[in-house]
DNA sequence: TCATACTGATCGAACGTTCGTTCCCTATTT
DNA sequence: AAATAGGGAACGAACGTTCGATCAGTATGA
């Protein structure tokens, strides 16, 4: 149970003392949000879970609403470079498509908890907040889309994009109200099958509006 | 712009006033509790909306947290109860499934407002209440389970089942947050796409653990 | 027929609680 | 001594809920 926002930004030695006790808190408060909502959560919460007092937080964050966005906006970033560092070494566009379900598998089941956050406080944030993180998602959307349609050139084949990558963001976003590791085994076998369904899926379709 | 429960429940003359009326509130609360979700949506924004006062409001239900159990159940029995209206009509294993596909999304893209409260507040409910609804939730799920187990034995397929039963359900239960019916077309077309990508999914892939 | 009694439906006003946030003060570190 | 880090106590606002009162109907009894 070692912590990924830690390991990503206390553990290392160069961070400053406010950077590792900020990266604490939001480990803590992931954890918090995915077991009682942002909405549920209180600020009492989250000083429980964090070891501060109350005030003791607001040194590190100006707001409830801030904190949810440092979260969303650590995790969507991280998982993006990490995406970007595996496609370096594919160039088969199936291969890619692949690396892309497998990345996004293998990352949010290792970092699950945040997963449900980003995926169930999908709307919470409002205003700049909120435009930046939708940015974010956009960007990763646009992303896949673009492995898909490199595919779909390649092999000729006809199907209505937006669709079918929206079937497939459906499969793997909607993981978090059903996986459980000990039934349905681990990241890169669930992407395998998950990849195979959908990959089929698009080769034997036709076009239709 | 008709009202579901409405036409549901008030519409028909034999029905109470009192059954009549809460029939309107329950919509203008779906309503409510779609845009600004369970939790942000307050006592005062329901009063509004459905032209009650606060106080009149508690009338009609106990609680907030019943008014959501409300709502849920009816959209979850009805939906269900369309379905095996539907299914009496059909013999053919996959047209069986194509059947469920295509009554979940008609249903839901005619009722969108209700869909969204149903995906997104979840896992709100607690304790009796929660338990009602989410034996509601796997019914739905084993009557869909059960087509394609179905499908499998007359095709003789090989696959996991619960994977590819999960990846169907995320593909259409995220719907609710892309669907735009001026851009991906009228319910039964987009059955048919996702039913086509789901089915050709399967046939091809090969059983591994 | 007309006063009386009762019911269903609705209201304004308030209740106690909890929320996110802030003020001001004290440790601790540099 | 100055800057950084944290805490105790309190703030106003908003929350879900409840209370007692009201008012339009309707049934009852004389």
């Amino acid at each position: 149970m070692t912590s990924a926002l830690a390991s990503d930004l206390s553990a290392r030695s160069p961070e400053t003392r406010f950077e590792r006790q900020l990266a604490k808190i939001l480990e803590h408060a992931t954890a918090v949000f995915c077991e009682k909502g942002y909405e549920n959560a209180t600020m009492r919460d989250l000083s429980r879970a964090s070891g501060l007092s109350l005030a003791g937080l607001y040194y590190y964050f100006e707001s409830k609403e801030k904190l949810l966005y440092l979260i969303q906006k650590h995790y969507f970033t991280t998982v993006m470079g990490q995406l970007s560092e595996r496609l370096k070494d594919v160039s088969d566009p199936e291969e890619r498509v692949r690396t892309f379900i497998q990345n996004h598998l293998e990352y949010f089941v290792a970092h699950f908890k945040a997963y449900k956050v980003l995926s169930h406080e999908d709307d919470v944030l409002q205003d700049e907040l909120g435009d930046e993180i939708f940015a974010l998602k956009r960007e990763y959307y646009h992303s896949c889309a673009g492995l898909v349609e490199a595919l779909k050139r390649e092999k000729g084949l006809k199907f209505n994009s937006r669709i079918a990558i929206m079937g497939l963001f459906g499969s793997i976003n909607w993981l978090h109200t059903w996986y459980n590791p000990q039934v349905d085994g681990d990241a890169p076998s669930l992407a395998r099958q998950i990849g195979d369904v959908f990959l089929r899926g698009i080769y034997a379709t036709s076009a239709r509006t």
